[in-house]
DNA sequence: TTGATATCATTTGCATACGAATGAATTTGG
DNA sequence: CCAAATTCATTCGTATGCAAATGATATCAA
């Protein structure tokens, strides 16, 4: 068969063709894409702290006093993630660990005095760092793009 | 000031309440747990590889042999991190390096027979990676995703 | 009540990811 | 032509991220 036919064939099968994989046009590239740029924005505005770091220092100013695999959950990170990031967290004073009195397995987390004037402090630079981030979109693009996206995560 | 007061001054000013920050509507965390989903699906359906060595060796399918440097440019790595990568695919005999004959520099990399061998027969379960990342999208929600997540990345 | 299960936390091992420092080789500008 | 700047690669240190194994505690069910 020609390329002339085999294009042909493929126009009118609709079907992929196997030789033409494009690696930067896959959702998986682009999302890693976009979260590198992401976390690129967000060490330009707070140097001192990684997004996982704020991300629970943000979640415990929500939710108070939680246990450590509690606060995993709700900021997408499993045990052994959130361990290292509340452990740094710990070590520079910004949040405090005890012992649950009834429950003994659980390690109770909250934020120090410190920690919590880090994240007040620290709040409205989150917040140009999202609005960087969309700056490439319209305020109609975000709305779509947002709904759209968490559709997918 | 009552709370009243407070919600129609913030109102009329459409001032953010600095007080409502909201970790799990940022871009940033969205964008993060969108990835997780995507890499946890890429382990689903490759388990022997992971998404930046499949990066690599699509990539070196498309554009032949070339410096370790370009190679990561074109899949979005620093140095540091496509060491890494190249020197796991070359204990595994998927790439084999070389040195660039005129620019000593320059190491080159290039797929081996095997390492072709893998990329052809995964390349159909890429195909099915994108498609089972993007399902809970409609094919409409899929192409408008795409523009605009091209646009951040 | 007790034996099986489940949950919470820790540890280890591996794989990105990136900044910073270093050294070798090349290119550029005066 | 040669010194300065750039490029390519490596190494080190730090920080996610996850699977798997382990130990302690709690809960469930027969």
């Amino acid at each position: 068969m020609s390329g002339e036919d085999k294009l042909l064939k493929l126009v009118e099968a609709e079907e992929p063709d196997e030789n033409d994989y494009r690696l930067q046009e896959q959702v998986g590239f682009i999302l890693r894409k976009a979260h590198q740029r992401h976390v690129s924005i967000f060490a330009a505005h707070i140097g001192d702290l990684t997004p996982p770091q704020f991300a629970a220092l943000a979640k415990l100013r929500d939710v108070g006093e939680t246990s450590q695999n509690q606060l995993g959950t709700l900021i997408a990170m499993d045990a052994a993630t959130v361990k290292g990031v509340i452990d740094r967290l710990k070590a520079r004073g910004l949040v405090e660990l005890s012992k649950h009195e009834v429950d003994k397995r659980r390690l109770l987390v909250n934020l120090t005095a410190e920690g919590r004037d880090a994240v007040e402090r620290l709040i409205p630079l989150a917040r140009e760092i999202t609005q960087e981030t969309l700056a490439p979109l319209s305020a109609k693009e975000i709305a779509t793009f947002m709904k759209l996206l968490a559709k997918l995560a």
